[in-house]
DNA sequence: CAAAAAGTATGATAATTATCACATATTTTG
DNA sequence: CAAAATATGTGATAATTATCATACTTTTTG
């Protein structure tokens, strides 16, 4: 079930979709010739916080959660990503320690494209740099949000937003569930509240019909009243 | 009581602080001559959410207050801005619209900016467009901490830290009180939570002497009784 | 495959926080 | 400066959410 191993990153699936597309075929090849390739079974830590970054990875396949610990000592998801996902670049451009532990959520191949590289390309090609400073700008408005919604919406409403999100983020299996392994105990880490209530409103939505519940497997029926529920307005 | 005009960027005493230190002094002549400068009154709204950029300020003197609403319309202060602070260069790198409006919390003096005249200057001088790099980056890197501690702290310990981050962003005032003008409304609007349970959390700190307060002002007392409270560790 | 570990589920209860009501104080404004 | 508006302060109460206990189920692992 592993992939095959892409040596030119020329002829990566994910290379159009990923923040190297704006590099010339001479750049993509470079990086190419310094990447490494690693693999990180289910539950591994890529990436942890406190720790000085030494480059980046891109996900080649596989998905994984970025999360903070707490004073408590519990995890907060930050956010995910998935193939051609760029991990890592925020301690590296902003030059500070690693503020979020990165952990693969199911098995996972990535390329490690060493600080060197990253930087070079930075210098010589403006676009690539503009790209990665539009990602970053990108996700400091997508934080604006979810601070909001942690500050002023309801447990209820920011789970029904969860689930949203993981189904525009991971989309659908085959069976129709939520193409992302996670547990309750995750779940209740990205909503910020109790793994208990997190059991207990889903219970509740799938009373009410909004979805569907196998296992640890997860159904949206009705996602616009999770909308509705949510308050989710763009 | 207005600051004089500072008619070249050249001259300007945040120029050191501010993110474009790295420029050469032709280039800050070249942004003198495209700037504009701008006075709000406070409570004055300098950028709105949802609205095209068309340009960044650069706080010459004042204080302000970036928030988004939630879906109940309420403020949810996100972060603060004050002298030598550039604001709205998110959604003009991001290419989005604004994601946060920015209101003044006291007269405010700043420079225009425009779109043009920012993107030549990132065109031609790598520093410059590094330094934007690192700024957002590090904001990044901000809202993490601030999403985790959202989710995982009671309201007691995020008040305790939002005093921490006051007085740590804008200092005292000659009498010892922090040195910006919040309502209880604004502060609670920092901290997520109602109005009435940060003026009762407030009372509680005075109480055990942690603080002491004197109308609206706030001084505090014992910031590393704070620190224990807010459980703040960096 | 069986035992162990981890996760899910539900009830009872406690703690936290929000909401409403209203009195007082402070600030703003004509 | 006085009236109006806004903000602060406090109590009572309701709603939300966390915590603890415990049973059951699923997943992992030797």
């Amino acid at each position: 079930m592993s992939q095959p191993t892409v040596t030119s990153c020329n002829l990566c699936g994910n290379l159009l979709g990923s923040a190297f597309r704006d590099l010339t075929p001479d750049e993509i090849t470079e990086i190419s010739e310094q990447k490494s390739c690693v693999f990180f079974k289910k539950g591994q830590i890529l990436i942890q916080e406190g720790s000085r970054p030494h480059g980046v990875y891109c996900i080649h396949h596989g998905k994984a959660k970025l999360f903070k610990l707490g004073s408590g000592g519990k995890e907060q998801i930050i956010r995910f990503a998935k193939d051609g996902d760029l991990i890592g670049y925020r301690s590296l451009l902003s030059g500070e320690t690693i503020s979020a532990s990165v952990a693969a959520l199911d098995d996972l191949h990535a390329c490690f494209i060493p600080k060197n590289a990253l930087f070079s390309l930075i210098e010589e090609n403006p676009k690539f740099s503009l790209h990665l400073m539009k990602m970053a700008c990108h996700e400091l408005g997508e934080a604006g949000r979810l601070i909001t919604n942690l500050a002023q919406k309801t447990v209820r409403e920011r789970l029904a937003e969860v689930l949203l999100l993981l189904h525009h983020t991971f989309g659908n299996d085959p069976d129709g569930n939520l193409n992302v392994p996670l547990t309750r105990e995750e779940i209740a880490n990205m909503v910020g509240t109790a793994t208990e209530s997190v059991i207990r409103l889903l219970s509740e939505f799938k009373q009410e019909g909004h979805i569907a519940l196998n296992g640890r497997k997860i159904r949206l029926e009705d996602t616009s009243a999770l909308v509705r529920i949510g308050n989710v307005y763009d």
